[in-house]
DNA sequence: TTTATATTGGAACGATCGTTCCAGACTAGG
DNA sequence: CCTAGTCTGGAACGATCGTTCCAATATAAA
């Protein structure tokens, strides 16, 4: 039983999820998966029973490379807020390297054209920003820990803010060229991260 | 020559922004704008050569009718900061009061599906944020002059950063239910913006 | 009422969608 | 060589897309 799938077929998903990034679920037709990937028809039915299947697995594999990946300094880190500096560096890296319009985010860019009824695609959304919210509650915590005075139940809410702050970044990358607005968005997040997390400041 | 447009024709635009705000403009499909319009396909086609046009004419309308509203506080308002809170506030009632997932926004949800050729849409987008960066640097103006001591320099990257986050909050509240993280965040968002602000804060 | 215009609902068009299917090409082992 | 299994490329399917068209209907002026 020869079991070597053609070198195509195995970056059939990597393929895939990047033309679903770059272009959204709904625009992407089966003709220009057969395309971009290099797989047949048949290839990919073989694979998967159908579009929707195929997506959930390059939103797997999104999470898998693409955030893994970009996501250690903050998720694996030691370093606290020096971790989320370099993702969001990493980030705008990734930004500048296309020179034009970014593509944002797979995931973020699938929450502004999902039916919430969909809830295998809402899911993996939620995990998401689950996710996220986790690996900066982590990397606040360390920050904290150093001498900050925050409560779980601010460093929580602290998280939620750079979650959902970094949310409108990628946003924004899809309709602008200028990486200089989105760098200094990242100073700025930082800069009120650090703040909030410095035990010198003192309300009143 | 009777002038008289029938009361659905009038709202033609209105039905129709509202059903691509809540569900994407390529999961529209005509047959849905009859259905949700009321108006037939020859009403739409008499008023709209395509449905790109009537989408444009959407996105027009966004801006003229919602955007116009609940920007009022930041756009035509002269209490600095605080109107930035009233613009969030507003935005949180209409999250709450749709009881469920939220609709975000119309311009954001189509920043994450639109194709950079599409200029013609991809310059509405482009507008809409100048449109709300010029209208929190009005805001953070009158803050600054109470008191404040933010150059000009500052003052527009504070903006785009308010304009960034705000773009956040609202792609978020597409997967999410939970008004309270929502709530945080604006309270968060303020908070940092009247920090920023106020001259009592010296680096070192 | 008659006449002219506005609007409807639906049939129909070609294009394209996701999906199915299969004859032929390819590959590896005997 | 032959055989068995894998994959390709494209034809073809029914469904649905955006769009066009028009006979029938509704409306307002004369």
């Amino acid at each position: 039983m020869p079991k070597t799938k053609s070198a195509s077929r195995e970056a059939l998903v990597d393929n895939a999820m990047r033309t679903f990034w770059k272009n959204g679920y709904h625009v992407v037709s089966m003709g220009d998966l057969v395309r971009e990937t290099g797989v047949s028809r048949g290839g990919i039915y073989t694979d998967f029973p159908g579009k929707q299947e195929l997506f959930h697995a390059c939103l797997d594999r999104y999470q898998e490379t693409v955030i893994t990946s970009l996501f250690a300094p903050v998720e694996t880190g030691e370093e606290g807020i020096e971790g989320i500096r370099k993702y969001l560096d990493e980030l705008l890296s990734h930004f500048r390297a296309d020179a034009g319009f970014g593509i944002g985010c797979l995931v973020g860019n699938t929450t502004g054209q999902i039916d919430p009824s969909e809830v295998g695609t809402l899911r993996k959304l939620q995990e998401h920003f689950a996710r996220l919210k986790k690996g900066f509650v982590r990397a606040l915590s360390q920050e904290s820990d150093r001498g900050g005075r925050l409560t779980k139940a601010e460093i929580d809410e602290l998280a939620s803010f750079a979650m959902i702050s970094v949310q409108g970044m990628w946003s924004y990358s899809r309709s602008t060229t200028d990486a200089d607005v989105l760098q200094k968005f990242s100073n700025d997040l930082i800069t009120y991260l650090e703040e909030r997390c410095r035990p010198s400041r003192q309300p009143s």
